[in-house]
DNA sequence: TGATATTAGTTGCACAAGCAACTATTGTCA
DNA sequence: TGACAATAGTTGCTTGTGCAACTAATATCA
């Protein structure tokens, strides 16, 4: 049976998206770890305990908008944060369709305690880069995530 | 009702593993669709291809390994490949436990037309950043994949 | 050699994610 | 105003993912 090797492949090792693909799985998943752990919640709850930190009062739609998280997933998240007290839902009076959240006095102290664990992990991946270097790479982010909003689904 | 918003909240848009999680996700998805809509292709199974395409040869385990992903998934993955006749795979006659995957003549030609499109992507991506820019970009991403190796878990 | 541990790979299961269809409400425009 | 489109949010369903348990083969070591 020949090898059907390819003469010039794509290396797996240096393909961008790969790569990027490995970092961002390593670093989600030992943060998820961390406030799953402790208090059995999921990245997309998390990710709107943050968002309502930042934006109190906000409807889902504008979860949405803001984590880029899909609106079934929201909508599944909200209901399990409600459950749990961790988050109040009202009605908007101008327009009844939309929902208004906040966090609750459980859910601050949640994302109290889970906050700095976040904060932590994301020093200790920085330590040892400099300034200049953090700031190039968040400028080369930047760059990249501006393509990926104009040219999702090109090629 | 209080609006409870958090005094220094930990702004979502400037949290590194959200903003490397939205990258990644967009990059791929967008070039996941790409071969997705050309080869009713996974994620998985495009991966496993590329790695063949370098490594002609291996086994399933080597593939997790070079690859990182979870062993059931290259399972089933290679499973697909299989009933579509993307790849062979024979046995390793020292050790019986282990399969030896190759890329068949269907599978190269499959990864032929979809390696360019990658490929392609890959360079409007990278478009207009300088070859320093990218260098630079690419030793960020190695030493915090090297951080993440060494702690995930901690945190 | 024989008991036990380890490894390669498969499969069952539980859960997460995303699309599409649906309800309810609001906006648009003739 | 009334018909139709658009929007906010929920739910059903299919699929993917990852852990754990399992089988078969090999390695270890008394």
């Amino acid at each position: 049976m020949p090898h059907l090797q390819h003469p010039s492949p794509l290396r797996l090792e240096t393909f961008l998206p790969y790569r990027l693909s490995l970092l961002s799985n390593a670093v989600s998943g030992a943060i998820a770890r961390g406030y799953g752990d402790k208090f059995a919640i999921s990245m997309p709850e998390w990710r709107i305990l943050m968002i309502l930190a930042e934006y109190p009062a906000i409807s889902a739609e504008e979860v949405c908008r803001r984590t880029k998280i899909e609106k079934s997933v929201v909508s599944r998240a909200v209901a399990r944060l409600l459950k749990r007290h961790f988050i109040h839902r009202s009605l908007d009076g101008n327009d009844r369709r939309r929902s208004i959240l906040r966090l609750s006095a459980t859910g601050l102290s949640v994302y109290d305690e889970v906050m700095p664990l976040a904060r932590d992990y994301e020093k200790k991946l920085l330590a040892g880069l400099d300034a200049e270097e953090l700031q190039a790479f968040n400028v080369m982010i930047d760059k990249l995530l501006q393509k990926t909003d104009n040219a999702t689904g090109e090629a």
